[in-house]
RNA sequence: GCCCUGGUGGUGAAAUCGGUAGACACGUUGGACUUAAAAUCCAAUGAGGCUAAUACCCUCGUGCCGGUUCAAGUCCGGCCCAGGGCACCA
């Protein structure tokens, strides 16, 4: 029996059980249906869910709970980014085991995600701290490596004091640490890093084949990846014989205009380049430069530094002697590290050569010149030599074909993307499963000898380098090749290297033989609808890409891109602001489902805001939701002995049966298309209003009602609202004897012929503006409409003394008459 | 500076192809039920004008200016504002 009232709190918990028991949402590799892969990103489990969870997993669960109705074998798996930071932090200031602290948070926010009701199929779920996970994550490193796109090297990197860990570009922002927001600076370091600028080419180009991506996350990829177009310069040193600097330039058309050259001061010929007068100052600067954190260089307010190095290059075009400047606008790790400066069509030039008293020269004349002022347009070249007077974009090709001919430059194509920084200083991550051995070098450690466990015999409080060199075996190796004592690397890997290959692990997440096998990711992939926040636009969805196509490459997989259609979701704001602990206005999700139920939670966020938007959260709103859950319910409980779940339509009914048939059946397609197209689930809300409405107004006058017209409103309004009020839909689905779970009945089918209207309003307008507007039947003629219009009194008025010059009419909806 | 996204009542927002702007809600106001409250149900609710009238009717109204069209929230051109991304990337 359904009670009065709707008790959320009594039944929500018993229909968790149900499902878990009768495997309702495990999913099959073999089944005839289509497959269909919804995917949340998966979250760190920093130890309880918050309400940007409860969006992104409710969205993505009444995705698949749809697809599954439509007759799809849907994938809908949940799982842990579980190796970092936190956890780590956690034990280094309350002492915590990080594996211990992580698996206790996992086993919670396990348990609310169940309260959530989502239908994961958890037979399937990856923590990629457990080792049955990080074995792979290890075992693919080496493939990378085995194909040359994993390398070690030296380089100036980005570190985090506070993390006291390098970071890779991505997850630098403005300057300054991703994860906790100090300054950045830079380190001379021997790091790993994975050569994803091989595929900044392939990446670019493929962002073209994701239409059902936003345009805004493939803009953001594209500026990431920043590719110009430009030209290789060369310039001979005037000092030493023999020695040629480099350029890029995408200005090749100003080469007449140089007047002095930059390099940056990491640059690595610098100190060949300098004389011995210099060399000091030179010194200084470049130790200088190496102080200062990122914000502070990168920072382009700042006035522009800079020192000769007393050397001079000689412009092939003109024959001019510029002098060679070290100055940190140049930036050692983009081009050559060292820029062709032209003052007069440069802004950064025209400020150093202001501040320096450098010559400026003009070799573009446009509108709006002033000599007084640098000149970034277009225009035509002056004081160029042959190239004088050709318009600035034909003289960039002619230039650059000259100096190829003459063998001082090329065209070139040039990235912004770097190769991804994947070293950290780290315990809590998959260690790097290399070894260094003196006399076969850096070797990948066998297959059978993967997975490298985490020592647990370490010291979390030292400081200044990674705790796990604080034990006392791992380091200890012994060379795969040679047999001898080789040191184990003591570094980890970016996190981010574990979520670049989840979404694959869980077509075959049990696989303890490979990572997956090819069939199954083959079969399962790519992700039908990815559902996640914007934050990883760059850092998580980039590197993804990067690890699909180089897994293709390698052989195990052959599709190219991860994820077909990305959906990502707007903020929860509270008050305007994003939730956040420190601004105290964040809603805990264990305290609404408490009070009200997950289903008024999961119905809320999906309602009033598009899921692309940002969602402000209302406890006005919340109590709105919960009262409409109550007034659907108290339908089923008032009629519960009447309605049938298998019902027969009569032949003919009545007026009011009629528009609540009616109602129905558009409410039928409207809410499937809006499902369909993008996801508009805030329609969708209302439309399950408006069919709750018209059932309503159906049952005022009880006398007339007909039981198998009430039934069909009933249980069509159940299946549909049942993706999104998951427990109560359930609930009613099994008191009104329902077999199985409503989970697994069939989406309902709209009969179009069903929705037509008798009756329209004509809308009459004269020139564009309503008149009047008349009650008609339906399907009249062009002719008839019209002369209808004609006769409206209301119309008349304002077709007075004017002659009519034509109509318009659209069948069944409006006439516009149109007079002078 | 470059790029992306958006701008509609008091609020969240709707509006297939250009065809009744404001669906559906929240809020507010009034009413019914009740000893009373809660819950529930009913009604009104863009702005201004006309009016005895909350009736009828009229005018204006989707960031601003202009254009195309019988008809523009929707299409075109030019701006303004807000949010986000990138940025000493040569």
């Amino acid at each position: 029996m359904l009670e009065n009232e709707y008790y959320p709190q009594k039944t929500e918990k018993k229909w968790v059980e149900f499902w878990d028991k009768n495997k309702t949402y495990k999913t099959y590799d073999d089944s005839d249906k289509p497959k269909y892969y919804a995917l949340s990103m998966f979250p760190y489990p920093s130890g309880k869910l918050h309400m940007g969870h409860v969006r992104n997993y409710t969205i993505t669960d009444v995705i698949a709970r749809f697809k599954r109705a439509m007759g799809y074998n849907v994938l809908h798996p949940m799982g842990w980014d579980s190796f970092g930071m936190p956890a780590e932090n956690a034990a280094i200031q309350h002492g915590a085991n990080p594996k211990k602290w992580t698996l206790d948070n996992i086993e919670y926010m396990k348990k609310q995600l169940k309260m959530l009701g989502l239908s994961v199929d958890w037979d399937r779920e990856v923590a990629t701290c457990k080792e049955d996970y990080y074995k792979w994550t290890q075992k693919l490193f080496i493939e990378l490596f085995k194909k040359g796109l994993a390398y070690k090297k030296e380089a100036p990197v980005n570190w985090c004091e506070k993390c006291a860990t390098v970071l890779a570009n991505e997850q630098v922002i403005d300057g300054k640490c991703w994860r906790c927001d100090s300054e950045v600076t830079k380190k001379n370091l021997s790091q790993w890093f994975l050569k994803i600028t091989d595929y900044a080419e392939v990446l670019l180009d493929d962002l073209d084949k994701l239409k059902g991506w936003g345009d805004n996350v493939k803009t953001m990829q594209a500026n990431w990846i920043g590719k110009s177009y430009g030209t290789i310069l060369k310039f001979k040193v005037k000092e030493i014989e023999g020695l040629e600097i480099p350029v890029f330039t995408t200005r090749p058309d100003t080469a007449y205009g140089i007047t002095y050259l930059v390099v940056a001061p990491e640059y690595k010929d610098i100190e060949k380049l300098t004389t011995k007068e210099n060399l000091e100052a030179v010194h200084n600067y470049r130790e200088n430069a190496k102080k200062m954190s990122e914000i502070e260089r990168q920072s382009t307010e700042r006035i522009k530094t800079g020192v000769p190095l007393g050397t001079h290059i000689i412009n092939p075009f003109t024959g001019r002697v510029c002098p060679i400047w070290a100055a940190d606008y140049a930036l050692a790790d983009y081009g050559t590290g060292a820029v062709m400066a032209v003052p007069a069509h440069d802004s950064r030039d025209f400020d150093f050569a202001t501040k320096y008293n450098l010559p400026i020269i003009q070799v573009i004349d446009g509108e709006g010149y002033d000599p007084n002022k640098v000149f970034e347009d277009p225009g035509v070249l002056v004081n160029s030599g042959e190239f004088t007077g050709i318009d600035n974009e034909t003289a960039k090709k002619k230039i650059t074909e000259y100096a190829e001919k003459m063998g001082f430059g090329h065209s070139k194509v040039q990235y912004r993307l770097r190769d991804w920084l994947i070293s950290r200083q780290r315990y809590w991550g998959a260690p790097i499963p290399v070894v260094y051995c003196e006399k076969c070098g850096v070797q990948p450690v066998r297959e059978e000898d993967l997975p490298i466990q985490l020592p647990t015999d370490v010291d979390f409080s030292v400081q200044g380098k990674s705790p796990i060199t604080t034990s006392k075996t791992f380091q200890n190796a012994v060379c795969p090749i040679c047999g001898a004592p080789a040191v184990r690397e003591t570094d980890t890997m970016d996190t981010f290297i574990c979520s670049s290959w989840y979404y694959l692990r869980y077509a075959d997440a049990k696989n303890d033989k490979k990572p997956f096998c090819k069939e199954l990711v083959n079969k399962w992939l790519p992700v039908d609808q990815y559902v996640g926040g914007i934050e990883h636009a760059i850092l998580h969805l980039l590197y993804s890409r990067f690890f699909t196509k180089a897994l293709r490459d390698i052989g195990l997989l052959d599709f190219d891109e991860p994820f077909k259609n990305l959906l990502t979701q707007g903020m929860v704001l509270k008050d305007g602001s994003k939730m956040s602990k420190s601004k105290g206005n964040t809603v805990d999700p264990d305290e609404i489902f408490a009070n009200y139920g997950a289903d008024t939670a999961r119905l809320f966020i999906i309602s009033d805001s598009p899921p692309a938007r940002d969602f402000d959260w209302s406890d006005a709103g919340v109590e709105g939701c919960y009262k409409y859950l109550c007034r659907v319910y108290r339908l089923y409980s008032k009629f519960q002995d009447k309605i049938k779940l298998e019902y027969n339509l009569p032949e003919t009914v009545d007026k009011k049966a009629e528009d609540l048939i009616r109602e129905v059946h558009l409410s039928i397609s409207k809410i499937t298309s809006d499902i369909e197209n993008e996801f508009q689930f805030n329609t969708v809300v209302s439309k399950y209003r408006e069919l709750t409405n018209a059932i309503y107004d159906y049952i005022k006058d009880e006398e007339t009602i007909n039981y198998d017209v009430l039934s069909f409103a009933l249980v069509t309004l159940l299946k549909l609202i049942s993706p999104v009020a998951v427990f109560m839909s359930e609930e009613i689905y099994q008191t009104l004897g329902g077999v199985g779970s409503i989970h697994e009945q069939k989406w309902p089918v709209a009969d179009m012929t069903k929705t037509k209207q008798n009756n329209i309003l004509l809308i009459v307008q004269v020139n564009g503006k309503i008149r009047d507007k008349i009650e008609t039947t339906a399907g009249q003629t062009n002719d008839e409409l019209t002369k209808l219009a004609m006769n409206s009194e209301k119309t008349k008025q304002f077709m007075d003394g004017k002659t009519v010059v034509k109509t318009i009419v659209v069948p069944d909806k409006i006439v516009n008459i149109v007079v002078k």
